[in-house]
DNA sequence: ACTCAGGGTCGAC
DNA sequence: GTCGACCCTGAG
């Protein structure tokens, strides 16, 4: 039994797990507390290597390449330093959070995390995202917020009443049309994974509520594209203010350029931006 | 108490 | 393509 792994590569926890990718990693002085699959873990760095505990009541053996798979950390992302040094609003961005990583989640978790997402704040998308995994998930262990996610069935069993009174407000009804066009295979996440990028996006957004920016969040950190520049209201500023990018073009205009620019950069180069602008670098 | 804005999307025009 | 509506909550 493998109750704690270490990796010997370096990840910014903070930016990494609680800058907006994901909403259920909880700090307790620097120690992630968090649910990967049917488990809970702390995740924390020690001495620059990452240490991994197990903390489900029902331990199973932890799986170090799937670890390091959700963590980002099977690629090496060092050479954005080289090649975008010439530019210095990017250079900056990155060398500030070389240690930041994509993450590669669950892929129905983050549909409906980035469904919350829709003109909300991180604080609050947390707070909803917790409260549904409590009210409607299996508790895996000791502590708050230890629970799976739950699944389609389990949300519809909710129902919208109960979202709005979480406080998912006009998004309820659109996690409850999710939830449905999953059961009812509208939506077929096992089988997106295979569409390229155009059917991707199709599918995605048949879904109320999702339109270009969540299905590129969906598909950048559920179906781990790195090919893909989701634009908010952070991204467009810093693609508009610093990058040169035309104002007048909207955000899924800006989403196809910067896509096109940074190919398979752009999640990163995305996130850096993210991270940069919300945090006014 | 009141205004404002936060990882947008939808439907009507 | 543009515009208002949509829920709620914490900050000022």
């Amino acid at each position: 039994m493998t109750n704690i792994i270490t990796i010997n590569e370096r990840i910014n926890l903070q930016s990494s797990l609680d800058g907006g990718q994901a909403f259920r990693w909880h700090n307790n002085k620097g120690k992630y507390r968090g649910v990967i699959g049917n488990q809970v873990l702390t995740i924390s760095n020690e001495n620059n290597i990452i240490k991994i505990e197990n903390n489900s009541m029902n331990k199973e053996n932890l799986n170090k390449l799937n670890l390091k798979s959700y963590l980002g950390l099977g690629t090496n992302q060092d050479y954005l330093k080289i090649k975008y040094k010439d530019n210095k609003y990017l250079s900056k961005l990155i060398n500030l959070n070389d240690d930041l990583k994509i993450l590669s989640q669950d892929p129905w978790e983050v549909i409906i995390g980035f469904i919350t997402s829709s003109v909300s704040n991180i604080s609050k998308i947390k707070k909803c995202m917790n409260s549904l995994s409590i009210l409607g998930g299996d508790r895996i262990g000791s502590s708050d917020y230890d629970y799976i996610f739950p699944d389609a069935r389990k949300i519809l069993d909710i129902g919208e009443e109960n979202l709005r009174k979480l406080g998912f407000g006009f998004r309820a009804p659109y996690i409850i049309d999710a939830s449905n066009k999953v059961i009812n295979k509208e939506l077929e996440i096992e089988k997106i994974i295979k569409y390229d990028y155009k059917n991707q996006l199709q599918s995605l957004t048949k879904v109320n509520g999702i339109g270009r920016k969540v299905a590129d969040c969906i598909l950048t950190y559920g179906f781990s594209r790195r090919d893909t520049f989701p634009v908010d209201r952070w991204v467009r500023k810093g693609l508009i203010s610093n990058l040169g990018f035309n104002k007048n073009l909207n955000n899924e205009k800006l989403a196809e350029k910067a896509r096109l620019k940074f190919k398979t950069d752009s999640a990163y180069i995305q996130q850096y931006i993210f991270y940069g602008e919300k945090t006014s670098l």
